[in-house]
DNA sequence: CTCAGATATTGCAACGTTGTAAAGCGATTC
DNA sequence: GAATCGCTTTACAACGTTGCAATATCTGAG
């Protein structure tokens, strides 16, 4: 039996509302009572019960954060970011792993924890913009690291296309021609696939490098082992690449893992960056070239803009924020 | 302003209670009823408030997951497995990253998210017996992944010694003889190093091979950098181990990335042994010898003690459960 | 047509908290 | 010595839900 204000109340001699005082830390408290609440406070050891000040305050204090895979190395340090964010604001995060699947996003979308968070920042991968504006749930919502959704909601993204532009850039600077690209997801429209390809594409306009079909490679979802597979196809090709562009560091730490395997040397013969900037990347060998988003920034811009959605004008039109990236050059590219 | 309970009976015309006997199933309640209740509940959306049940029902559905890092993989991977396992008694999980820091570890034992949390899953690192003893939160708790607690509370372990034993008896029965250990802890008695280098003397012990204090590396963390630097340093004694064991595998992903930038064939020159089997390992080059803690055994395990210790008896005595482990021969010891 | 015995529905109270408004109580002022 | 003022403390209600016990309604037997 957890100890309440009323048992703290009738140890102290005063009022529930006494005690309460003296846990808010109101202003007018005598010293003589406060130090006698203090001491019932400390000897049955109260703790608020949340639930109930939930419900008084209709406010919980918890926001969740909906994203695909939690073993993903982006989003497990995406989520280290978030949760530092909003430690800032006293928030605790509930994490939700939708696995990417349409049904469990769409259960997000809904309505998830109903009435216990404060808000959602939500990671989609499987979401339309139809299904995000015909959302009937009001929990106010931000959309973390997709371009989907123009205008249907708050958004925080990185320019996608850009730092793809910059990183095959990268590559066609260091004299390659055949460029390769891994992670393309043929299936849909939706996501970062498409606007990576675009940059991608970009690059090779830009330079005045056609654009070659056959070197753009699939990948069934963004695991090692899709990069490993893929760069197999992309060596057994009658005119191989001499640089792949992977759309994720994931996929490249598979590609490397083929490459060394099949004794192909890099960045010598091919050069590889990928996207993400995970801690992997950094130890890998050769160390890995690639696209960093900054992590912080993307985190503490969902929280900002979560926050103020919380605390003021819900029906403020749906505002777009974008935050920063940074090519890192490493020796997957440039050798040591 | 969310719907409440009162809302839908107003529209439906019947009372509260009747409309909370529907959205609950209960059984006494003419289809009549039912069907105009239900029908106000779809028009208005309705959506339960939590934080009311939960005061009422003095239960919240939710339970902590304390832990030191979210983004190593191998808590990442073991909070999935966490999750999965508290899906199937549909609660939620709530995730607290302790960085294995004292302060926050006693946060997390002196009863965090007070009462709202149904119980906690804890895997500590610098906690000692004696604190968790003289823990006053009385929140349901289960330890996972540490040998420090015997007796204190639930918890759920492998056998750290025998499999280290294990691991090393693989690389002796290899043939090597100079067998390095990377990962000691020397700073403290808690945890699992000290069990794991137990199993890895236990092992030298008996293949008669004397124990060499200079073969065994401490490590700051359990990061890739320190396995890294941990490898310089084996490299550089004047007499090099021809085997490494080492205490997570991610200290030998980073100990395989000084053997490749140094040149050093694995496993010929060198073998390699691990201890979690997470994903990178599986991928790495060499693909990573490891022990493999059957991680959602050790999940659903805690879940099940928990949901025990939540349900019944909350003064028994503490139990003590051990899940399996594997070893798994890959490349890094045995090669392709 | 009555009455038991079901089934269906309801009002009330309570979970623990806090905002509001009012009351209690010294001290200061006239 | 009464009125006023500021500080301190209090009672009450309400947040949305559900268990309990009571009441209302219906069914069928006598």
């Amino acid at each position: 039996m957890p100890t309440s204000l009323r048992d703290v109340a009738a140890r102290a001699g005063v009022s529930v509302k006494t005690v309460s005082n003296v846990v808010n830390g109101y202003l007018h408290v005598s010293s003589a009572t406060r130090a006698r609440v203090q001491q019932a406070l400390d000897e049955l050891n109260y703790r608020p019960n949340l639930s109930a000040r939930n419900l008084r305050n209709r406010r919980s204090g918890i926001v969740a954060l909906a994203l695909p895979e939690l073993d993903l190395p982006y989003f497990a340090e995406l989520t280290r970011c978030v949760i530092k964010a909003a430690e800032a604001k006293s928030w605790t995060v509930l994490i939700d792993q939708t696995d990417g699947l349409p049904d469990r996003e769409s259960v997000v979308l809904q309505g998830i924890r109903d009435q216990l968070i404060d808000g959602l920042i939500f990671s989609p991968l499987a979401t339309s913009r139809e299904q995000i504006l015909s959302r009937r749930d009001d929990t106010p919502m931000v959309l973390l690291g997709e371009l989907v959704a123009e205008g249907s909601a708050d958004h925080v993204v990185i320019d996608n296309v850009l730092a793809a532009r910059e990183a095959t850039e990268h590559l066609i600077g260091l004299g390659r021609r055949r460029i390769a690209a891994i992670g393309d997801q043929s299936r849909s429209d939706l996501g970062t696939a498409p606007l990576r390809l675009a940059g991608y594409k970009q690059a090779l306009e830009g330079a005045g490098i056609p654009f070659d079909r056959s070197l753009v490679m699939p990948a069934a979802s963004y695991h090692r082992a899709d990069g490993a597979e893929a760069m197999q196809r992309l060596l057994d090709l009658p005119d191989p690449p001499d640089a792949v562009f992977c759309f994720t560091d994931l996929l490249a730490l598979g590609a490397l893992r083929t490459l060394l395997r099949r004794g192909v040397s890099v960045p010598e013969q091919i050069a590889v960056a990928g996207f993400d900037d995970i801690e992997d990347g950094r130890f890998a060998t050769p160390s890995l070239t690639t696209i960093a988003p900054d992590k912080d920034e993307l985190a503490r811009v969902a929280v900002d803009l979560l926050a103020s959605r919380i605390a003021g004008e819900p029906q403020a039109p749906p505002r777009e924020v974008q935050a920063s990236h940074q090519l890192v050059v490493r020796e997957s590219t440039v050798g040591h």
